[in-house]
DNA sequence: GCCAACGTTGGC
DNA sequence: GCCAACGTTGGC
């Protein structure tokens, strides 16, 4: 099983609007990067559990887990022209973006913030979140990111 | 709102 | 294939 980390803006869709469909599957629609598509469909397998990410916020920082509920498949939203992902030069014969659903599993017990991640450099120096300029919306996380976010979590804020 | 970093587009 | 111009992301 593989570990990663998606982000999404909370004014547009945050850890709550997918808490709010319970155990109901949701689509991660819109990802319009290659690099991010690629690991869609070459490396997120169904089962596979997702850090959910806030981004472009007061406090950026990863506030629930998620886990992957479907191997990638076409987003319809390329296809369709009133879409703010529509995309006129995709080929419904060889769609070229990915979406996977995902199904919310718990949320943090708080927010593990970006700046606390950064204060941290010992344990999440090569942490690719951390990366200068790292604009990826989705990306993998190892196993020992997976559990040092765990372990900052179950500490209060200093 | 600013702006650095990055990705994409398109002329040549 | 190069690269300048442009658009987007996302922290601050």
């Amino acid at each position: 099983m593989n570990y990663w980390l998606m982000k999404s803006e909370p004014e547009v869709f945050g850890i709550e609007h997918l808490k709010a469909c319970r155990e109901k599957t949701e689509p991660w629609d819109g990802i319009r990067n290659y690099q991010a598509r690629n690991f869609m469909r070459d490396g997120m397998k169904k089962g596979d559990l997702a850090f959910f990410y806030h981004s472009n916020c007061k406090q950026p920082g990863i506030v629930g887990i998620v886990d992957i509920a479907s191997n990638a498949y076409p987003d319809p939203t390329q296809f369709d022209a009133g879409s703010k992902y529509f995309d006129a030069k995709s080929d419904p014969d060889a769609p070229r973006w990915l979406m996977v659903d995902v199904r919310h599993v718990r949320d943090l017990k708080r927010n593990v913030s970006l700046a606390e991640m950064k204060q941290q450099a010992e344990r999440f120096g090569d942490f690719q979140l951390l990366a200068k300029g790292n604009r990826l919306s989705i990306m993998p996380v190892s196993e020992a990111h997976w559990n040092r976010v765990l372990e900052l979590e179950k500490r209060s804020r200093e």
